[in-house]
RNA sequence: GGACGGUUAGCUCAGUCGGGAGAGCACCUGCCUUACAAGCAGGGGGUCGCAGGUUCGAGCCCUGCACCGUCCA
């Protein structure tokens, strides 16, 4: 490398890094799959994006997770494939391009179906382009050779084969049903897309005049607007108030049309007066009811909202505008009669935020019974594919056995058109593979294509497979399907991944990803959700430019519970940037000693000091920790001990202790401590990569190691020849010791600089601790004259502390107030007193002795000694500094 | 109405064998100690929502309740 470490900044710049890494792990094909046959594949699809605009900070959440594993697995050594893509997002786009044409002016309608399209077409490169963009600043590990859209010609072809393979199988059916209309975007939509929404509103009491005469019948309803379509009134059969007006007939206020009053067991008696109108096209439970009784179905809105010609004098209204009119006139004329005040709930468009009107349309329908019987027997068998966190699994599997009929048409232009034709000559319907250009049944060549385009989740669900080839056999379907893991968030279970679990077991007769990984939304400081009216979205862009990548991923993958939301604070950002500097630092430093040192250099065979069998030692700990938690997706645990290990292990105490032997003559001691050093650093490096891959990149093409790219560094083993459990203890005791004297000089107001003398009385078993390590002690505490003597006579006037195995003084003539000294002390023995206390009762205690494991009885004893042989030294102590 | 999640330090959250309550930030004290002031050293701070129960032992398991949130109907 060009640079020399001593000229490196003292703080990392994730401007120099970032674009120059990804550029070189693009062009190096790091990320390719597929190149060595002989390894095992791992692979993941992203959940592919929509083309509407840019990507938000919730995407980051999930790619980042997603990077982690496929990085760590690449690591690992397997063909590790991470298959990009996008969605063409029918409805939010088609409304994206047709907003910005508004502003122009333009309709659709003005433009054509074709050049519409030509325009759609046009935004989606745009923004596909923005995307990749997005991808490269958060330093995804994509296999771009492979990248997918939904209406790719090999993708849309998937569709076709599954539309047909349904229609054939009679699971697709065309017919008239009401459905979801959203009058803003004018197109049909599914159960899910709709959101329900608590609304105040009220319910209207009407009375409809009996034909005969004989009185009224009172019915109430939401939606008094409707009222022009009623073709009917039900009540219960078994409701003995309305048992003789069965049959009887009614006036319909304003239109005048008769209609019956029919007996239905679906009415709810206790609803209301237990009498309700019946509005087949307008209501999907009176639809039912409708079909039951023969009642016609007449529809009174057009696909606008606005009133049409069987709304009589109501004709050209909003449907709103027309129920505050209703209103009045039918409280003028008496049959209104009540008005109360009534929550209720109210669909809204899950795109336009329109409320949503039950509609009676054609459409197509998926028959969905057949294909979640498979869904539910697969998780059922415990063969099926695993939610983590587990809890998920039950609210998919509650949707998919309640799951109604799916309404797949949508009567937008942009998605992929329905694959069915019509025969203007003999009205057949023809579902085929291929464009027909005449009619099988008649032989006539007048045909013409339903105009309208499928549900976007439609091809969403074929996404693992359609994206590797299917259904053409294709090397990379049979090597890479079924996927490994699909992660995701946990608003898009039904929308999603329920579909393509069903859709995988249908079409490839296997589950489409061994594990679901769901995890949370990303909300403000505040926990609210995120979102544009609110204006309090953070823009993953802003904070890359402001703390770098590796910030955010850092911040965003640690910051994660499973499965719950996390909430975006930009002091967790600062600190994971923080983080980020403690790493470049700490490798500045070793840097600076490795300069001229090459990879053959270093050995781990020499001498090693007691500190550099403790680094190794929890290194090896480290190792399996931080792959524990990847394995069981939790990034939160892997993540944060590898921060613990980084910062407090191997910054505040390794490299402090390995200053002496690297500042010091001893060429031998020198080396192996460089090796060490290199080695250490090289290993948290490698398991910090999956989550901070630029920094960690940028810093090993500085280090003495053999390999290309920390890409395709292996990952991190234990080794058994690391482990150093004496070297543990004899640290433990060190920082114990180290921190004592610390503290003492920080409480009696010690300057940094000012040496203090050392005397340490240590017990047998501390003797080497202190011994091996007297000048890392000397030097970290600001010693000058130490001794270890385990038969040490108590200097006169001397602070003295009590640690774990020793008795240390502190001669501090002149310095000392032994008041203070006995303050210390009387607070270290009214804490032993209370800890000996607690032990003692609790191994007083029959019950715990008897039934507790015996390795926890046991602990306590031993924790017991140690607290009573502490406070005998410190009441010692005690004793000759008040002179008895 | 049903289901799920949450309630732990001032704030945001960990706590996956039931065995002495943790982190980051914030706060207080002292330090520009030649890797790092985006830092170092030291320090204070919690009735683990409430009430019962199981257990030798409960933040953790069970029951009930309260409040916040989400999904479904």
């Amino acid at each position: 490398m060009a640079e020399q470490p001593s000229n490196l900044p003292t703080a990392y710049d994730p401007k120099r890094a970032e674009d120059k890494w990804y550029d070189y792990w693009i062009e190096g094909g790091f990320f390719e799959a597929g190149k060595d046959p002989e390894k095992k594949p791992f692979s993941v699809v992203i959940p592919p994006p929509n083309v509407t605009g840019y990507l938000h900070i919730g995407h980051a959440l999930d790619n980042i997770l997603q990077d982690i594993l496929v990085r760590w697995k690449r690591m690992e050594g397997y063909d590790a494939l991470w298959l990009p893509g996008m969605d063409h997002a029918g409805i939010a786009t088609q409304a994206k391009v047709e907003a910005r044409l508004r502003e122009e002016g333009v309709s659709r309608h003005d433009l054509g179906r074709e050049k519409f399209l030509e325009q759609v077409w046009d935004w989606k490169e745009h923004y596909a382009q923005i995307i990749r963009n997005q991808w490269r600043k958060l330093g995804l590990s994509l296999d771009y050779s492979r990248e997918r859209f939904t209406m790719d010609e090999g993708l849309s072809q998937a569709v076709r084969e599954v539309f047909v393979r349904l229609y054939q199988k009679g699971l697709i059916y065309r017919g008239k049903y009401i459905i979801n209309w959203d009058p803003a975007t004018q197109t049909a939509l599914s159960d899910i897309e709709v959101i329900h929404k608590e609304v105040q509103g009220h319910l209207y009491h009407m009375n409809y005049p009996l034909k005969d005469g004989s009185g009224s019948i009172r019915v109430a309803t939401t939606r008094p607007e409707t009222m022009l379509g009623d073709t009917g009134v039900a009540v219960h059969p078994e409701d003995d108030r309305y048992r003789d007006l069965v049959g009887k007939t009614v006036i319909l206020p304003v239109v005048n049309r008769e209609i019956p009053i029919v007996a239905d067991e679906h009415v709810d008696a206790e609803f209301g007066s237990g009498a309700v109108k019946i509005t087949p096209a307008h209501d999907p439970n009176d639809f039912e009811i409708g079909l039951r009784h023969d009642l016609p179905q007449i529809l009174v809105m057009d696909e606008t909202g606005t009133m049409n010609e069987n709304a009589g004098p109501y004709q050209g209204l909003d449907r709103f505008q027309c129920r505050e009119k209703i209103v009045d006139d039918l409280q003028e004329a008496g049959v209104l009669t009540e008005i109360e005040a009534h929550t209720h709930s109210v669909g809204h468009s899950e795109r336009s935020g329109a409320v949503v009107e039950p509609y009676l349309s054609t459409q197509w329908f998926v028959r969905m019974k057949p294909l979640a019987e498979k869904a539910i027997q697969d998780i059922r068998s415990g063969e099926g594919v695993q939610f983590v966190p587990e809890r998920f699994e039950k609210i998919y599997l509650h949707w998919i056995e309640n799951i109604r009929d799916w309404c797949i048409s949508r009567q937008l232009w942009w998605g992929h058109r329905i694959p069915a034709w019509y025969c203007t000559d003999c009205s057949e319907t023809i579902v085929a593979r291929e464009d027909p250009d005449h009619c099988p049944k008649c032989g006539g060549e007048h045909l013409h294509q339903d105009e309208d385009v499928l549900d976007t989740w439609f091809s969403s669900g074929l996404w693992p497979f359609s994206t590797m080839g299917w259904p053409e056999e294709t090397e990379d379907l049979k090597r890479y399907y079924p996927t490994d893991v699909l992660v995701t968030g946990y608003d898009i279970i039904y929308f999603w991944v329920a579909r393509m679990i069903f859709s995988g077991l249908e079409f490839t007769g296997t589950k489409p990803f061994r594990d679901v990984l769901i995890h949370g939304l990303v909300r403000d400081a505040e926990g609210r959700k995120m979102s544009k009216s609110l204006g309090n979205g953070v823009d993953p862009m802003e904070v890359i430019e402001k703390y770098g990548a590796d910030a955010i991923r850092f911040m965003l993958s640690t910051g994660v519970t499973p499965g719950n939301d996390v909430r975006f604070r930009w002091e967790r950002v600062e600190a994971a940037r923080n983080f980020a500097n403690k790493i470049w630092n700490a490798s500045r430093f070793a840097l600076m000693h490795l300069e001229g040192v090459k990879a053959e250099d270093l050995s781990l065979n020499g001498p090693l000091s007691t500190a550099d069998r403790w680094i190794l030692h929890r290194l090896n700990e480290t190792v399996e920790r931080v792959t524990a938690g990847l394995n069981r997706y939790d990034f939160g645990d892997a993540g944060q001990s590898l921060y613990h290990f980084i910062w407090d292990e191997l910054c505040d105490w390794y490299i402090e202790f390995a200053k002496l032997p690297l500042y010091g003559d001893d060429e031998a001691a020198k080396d192996s401590t460089r090796s060490v050093l290199a080695y250490v650093l090289d290993q948290s490096l490698r398991l910090l990569h999956p989550f901070m891959p630029f920094i960690t990149e940028e810093i090993r093409q500085h280090l003495p190691v053999e390999g290309d790219s920390i890409t395709v560094a292996s990952w991190p083993q234990s080794q058994s020849r690391f482990e150093a459990p004496e070297a543990v203890g004899e640290m433990e005791i060190l920082i114990e010791t180290i921190r004592a004297v610390r503290n003492t000089r920080a409480e009696m107001d010690l300057m940094p600089k000012q040496q203090v003398d050392l005397l340490i009385r240590a017990g047998e078993e501390a003797v080497p601790a202190f011994r091996n390590n007297e000048a890392a002690i000397r030097r970290l505490c600001g010693v000058d004259r130490l001794e270890v003597d385990p038969s040490l006579r108590r200097p006169e006037r001397a602070m003295a502390l009590v640690v774990t195995g020793a008795e240390i003084f502190l001669p501090l003539e002149g310095v000392i107030d032994i008041e203070q000294t006995i303050a210390k002390l009387e607070g270290e023995r009214k804490k032993l007193d209370k800890e000996v206390e607690r032990v003692e009762k609790k191994l007083a205690n029959e019950g715990f002795v008897n039934k507790a494991p015996a390795h926890v009885v046991e602990e306590e004893r031993q924790k017991g000694r140690e607290y009573r042989e502490k406070r005998e030294k410190v009441v010692n102590r005690l004793k000759e500094l008040r002179g008895e």
